[in-house]
RNA sequence: GGGGCGGUAGCUCAGUUGGGAGAGCGCUGCAAUCGCACUGCAGAGGUCGAGGGUUCGACUCCCUUCCGCUCCA
């Protein structure tokens, strides 16, 4: 039997040996530069450019092996993972390609020869789909290909017509398409299985996909040949394994097996025995297949986190958690223990993942750890509402309930209708529903601002290019945009929230984390105010209001940008540049961009870090970035191809975000790209600068919070806010130092000198009474009466505290075994009450009660349990008259 | 940006309408043992995240803030 390792390379050497083919290893699953992709989820993503013809391939053909991970987004197949013999989130793809070179003929050839010589498939078993044609939109019968597999040798009754749906693919609405041909393969034990082709039954399956690329769908739909005709052909490594090793599940292969021997290892569960009705076997599945996904995206380079991506990542280690806790019956971190296995089971054909798994094992490690103490909290609170359900003799969790676990602890509805079917119980899930949308609802309302989003009418082009350059410029009002109308034509009217457009200006757009400029525009009989600036397409809006006067479209007005909000804004942002470069010398080069916010009072930055900054470490920040300020460097802009833009040292830029080609980079220190070394700060931007540093003036952290996990923010001031932040501390110094009588510099030692002095005082102090109040105690012992056993003691003790007092009485029920306690003191300047009754006889006096009637003679209020009882008032001097009250009705309760 | 939950001994966590801060594990000492483990006894260890407020009295209720987790945008 051919091992997968064989199969992998026999598909890679017929295609490179044979019929020379280049091998072109698997692009990494995390597409870093398409943000519009979650995952690589098919061969074809590294090759796209040279389909849409914007890269010329550096090969005519080309046969590889290409990582793919669907999960999250539109290719989902996460919930079906584990329940079956055949999804996964993570598979390989081989593939062979052909950029412009050989086209079906080739291509049907080849793939028949490959299965059928090779790999000696039993041609019986083997079925094709050719395209049936579409005339709508006059694409025709692949008649082209379905001759080709005549050729062959595959007869009439194994050749398939294939809906638009199976047999037509398609990039996206426009680009790239063309018909395709499937090979199916039939594994009934009697080959009946012609009728089962594309029923989505296990017994009848798609092994291999031909694309042949000749068309271009153009934006009103027509098709169009393309020039240069394309193959492009998917094989799922997993399924032709199986298929070639004789087995029924993917799972089955020598692929999964030494996982799963390490998954029985690490858990000490059963071992896997391949049953579908089985849980356990789901789960052995479900965690074999998670932990390939895991571990290819995380050496590829991705992170757990609460969005996007990272995300998706987080819900697969928890499902897998979730079933090796529940089926396997792991009990601490597990998932982290299998990566080894992997890297040897797949690191001579991926050498990536060899580069650093204890870097994967870490992260994976701690991702458990979080989790699994997230689980046990939500499983107790599941509990509890489980409980109560049951109390109340309902069998259904409340919606509420099932919303709190999800909001809280990250419990997905259908987890917790698993868990409450497992003990009997349902879910309100119309509840659920109703919660849930009120509750997105808000989220996504509760961002107020004035955002432009979408308008009716075409926006004119804004000229903003004079925003480096100037803060005052001539121009003409083109219109305005109200309540997401677009005007050309008429007077601006007055008062209200307008969008001013123009067809030139020096304002500055809100982008990149700079906040929009503000100011006047000035013409005509009264100034526009201009509150703050957004982009909008390639139109710049003026947001504000006329408050009088009159301007009209056609105008000619002047911009002016409020000048002095603008240096303080500039200042700041060109602070921020400093910062990112002091962060990542100081913390390390893990410090990434994750946002950031410049306005005229401060900078507040975002980044990759996972735990608080220690003050040492702000210090040092601090004080690199005001060297840089002292240093007077230049700020400059230069405007370079991306290309080349990416090779500058150390170049920073927000992960994530699409930059123009032609860039804009902003350099601190040298004028040159060339000459940027890990020293000087480079970074994408298309914000506004001030021309040197020293114009900062200075630079200081004001505060840090977390933001989520891993990402920490920092705000900063510079300019006036820097001068007013540091003035402000010099003023509470100096307030100290004076109420304290000492330099500034010794205030923390005189402080902790006083804290130690105080802590001293009360300890003695305490002693002190603890002797007077013994005695007193006693005394009143010496002459307490006694009635059924019990001592009475009532009397007035030396100034005290509770805490002194509690301590006394405990010492009186041990002494006594039986008694009646009511003692009163004065505690700063106050009368306080203590009533303690043993149990024989709360119910002839019942503590709480007796004190709230005498705590009144000293005009306070009180309370307790019967057996104990503490108060409080303010007339000190009436504690005897109060006291003289307690012998009274201890006496009449105990009948003397 | 908006919401939810949590922060109590070195660790994991209890703490029930506001009325003496606890358990388990760990730690120290003693006993027992040739020694270790186990066991028994004793003990240390807490500004109940921080700061305000309400109250006679706050771990508990209210406000602010920091830290961690989590969901949505």
């Amino acid at each position: 039997m051919r091992t997968a390792d064989q199969i992998r390379q026999e598909f890679i050497d017929f295609f490179v040996r044979r019929h020379d083919h280049i091998y072109v290893p698997s692009s990494s699953v995390v597409p870093h530069d398409d943000p519009t992709l979650l995952f690589t989820n098919a061969g074809m993503n590294q090759f796209k450019p040279y389909f849409l013809g914007t890269r010329q391939p550096p090969w005519r053909r080309v046969a590889n092996t290409q990582k793919c991970i669907r999960a999250g987004g539109k290719h989902n197949d996460l919930d079906d993972v584990g329940k079956d013999t055949y999804h996964h989130t993570f598979f390989e793809m081989l593939g062979n390609w052909s950029f412009g070179d050989y086209f079906k003929k080739e291509a049907i050839a080849w793939a028949w020869e490959l299965l059928t010589e090779v790999w000696e498939l039993d041609r019986r078993r083997l079925h094709v789909t050719v395209f049936e044609g579409d005339p709508d939109n006059h694409v025709p019968r692949d008649d082209e290909a379905a001759q080709y597999w005549r050729d062959v040798g595959v007869p009439d009754d194994h050749l398939h017509l294939g809906s638009k749906k199976d047999n037509f693919w398609e990039m996206g609405d426009t680009g790239p398409c063309g018909p395709c041909t499937e090979i199916h393969y039939d594994k009934t034990p009697d080959r009946r299985g012609r009728n089962l082709v594309n029923r989505g039954t296990p017994d009848v399956i798609e092994i291999w996909n031909l694309v042949f690329i000749q068309f271009n769908r153009n934006p009103d739909q027509s098709l169009t040949p393309l020039p240069a005709q394309h193959v492009d052909t998917g094989m799922g490594f997993e399924r032709i394994t199986a298929v070639l090793q004789g087995k029924e599940s993917n799972y089955d292969t020598d692929l999964f097996a030494p996982l799963f021997e390490a998954i029985q290892r690490v858990t000490q569960a059963p071992p896997y025995a391949g049953r579908l009705d089985d849980l356990k076997d789901t789960a052995y599945r479900v965690i074999a297949d998670h932990i390939r996904t895991l571990t290819f995206a995380l050496t590829d380079g991705a992170v757990p986190s609460n969005e996007k991506r990272g995300y998706v990542l987080r819900s697969i280690l928890r499902r897998a958690e979730r079933y090796g806790r529940q089926y396997l019956g792991a009990s601490g971190p597990f998932l982290a223990d299998l990566v080894p296995t992997l890297v040897e089971r797949m690191g001579h054909v991926f050498p990536e993942l060899r580069r650093d798994p204890a870097r994967v094992q870490a992260i994976i490690r701690s991702e458990e750890e979080t989790f699994i103490r997230n689980f046990t909290r939500g499983v107790k609170l599941f509990q509890d509402v489980a409980e109560a359900a049951r109390h109340t003799g309902s069998n259904v969790i409340s919606g509420k309930a099932a919303f709190d676990l999800h909001t809280t602890y990250g419990f997905f509805v259908d987890i917790t209708e698993q868990m409450a079917a497992e003990v009997g119980l349902k879910v309100d899930r119309r509840e659920f529903q109703q919660l849930w949308h009120e509750f997105t609802e808000r989220s996504s309302k509760d961002r107020k601002k004035f955002v432009v989003t979408a308008v009716q009418g075409t926006l004119p082009a804004t000229d903003d290019s004079l925003k480096y350059e100037t803060l005052r410029s001539p121009a003409q009002i083109l219109g305005w945009v109200q309540e997401n109308i677009v005007f050309s034509g008429g007077l601006v009217p007055h008062g209200r929230s307008v969008g001013l457009l123009l067809d030139r200006t020096c304002f500055y757009a809100e982008a990149g984390g700079q906040v929009g400029d503000s100011g006047i525009i000035v013409g005509g009989t009264g100034p526009f105010v201009v509150e703050t600036t957004q982009k909008l397409g390639d139109a710049v809006l003026h947001i504000g209001y006329l408050p009088e006067g009159l301007l009209e479209v056609g105008q000619q007005v002047e911009a002016q940008v409020d000048a002095a909000r603008r240096a303080e804004i500039m200042r700041h942002h060109t602070a921020t540049h400093l910062l990112n470069l002091a962060l990542r010398q100081v913390l390390g080069p893990h410090v990434e961009q994750k946002g950031s916010l410049v306005d005229e009072q401060k900078t507040r930055f975002d980044f990759a870090h996972d735990k608080p900054l220690t003050n040492d470490e702000i210090l040092q920040i601090e004080q690199r970035v005001n060297e840089q300020i002292a240093a007077d460097r230049p700020v400059v802009a230069v405007t370079l191809p991306l290309d080349q833009a990416k090779q500058i040292t150390g170049v920073r830029a927000v992960f994530g975000e699409k930059y123009p080609d032609p860039v804009r980079v902003v350099l601190i220190g040298p004028e040159d790209p060339a000459a940027v070394t890990w020293n000087d700060s480079a970074e994408f931007c298309g914000g506004t600068h001030i021309a040197r540093t020293s114009q900062a003036g200075l630079f200081k952290i004001v505060s840090q919070e977390a933001v989520g996990k891993g990402v920490r923010r920092v705000t900063g001031v510079s300019g006036r806010g820097a001068l007013e932040a540091m003035q402000g501390m010099a003023r509470i110094l100096s307030q100290l130092a004076e109420r304290l009588q000492c330099p500034v510099d010794q205030i923390t030692a005189r402080v902790e000198a006083l804290q130690d002095e105080l802590r001293k005082l009360h300890e003695s102090r305490k002693k002190e009474q603890a002797g007077d109040l013994a005695a007193a105690i006693d005394r009143l012992l010496a002459e307490a009466p006694e009635r059924d056993g019990a001592r009475i003691i009532i009397g007035e003790l030396p100034p005290t505290t509770m805490e002194q007092v509690r301590q006394q009485t405990d010492r009186l029920i041990s002494k006594t075994g039986s008694c009646i306690v009511v003692l009163g003191w004065r505690d700063s300047e106050k009368a306080a009450l203590r009533v303690v009754v043993t149990d024989k006889f709360t119910h002839r006096v019942h503590a709480g009660n007796l004190i709230k009637e005498i705590v009144a003679v000293v005009g306070g209020r009180g309370g307790g349990k019967p057996e104990k009882a503490e108060a409080g008032g303010p007339l000190a001097d009436k504690l005897p008259e109060a006291l003289a009250l307690a012998r009274r009705r201890v006496a009449e309760a105990l009948g003397v």
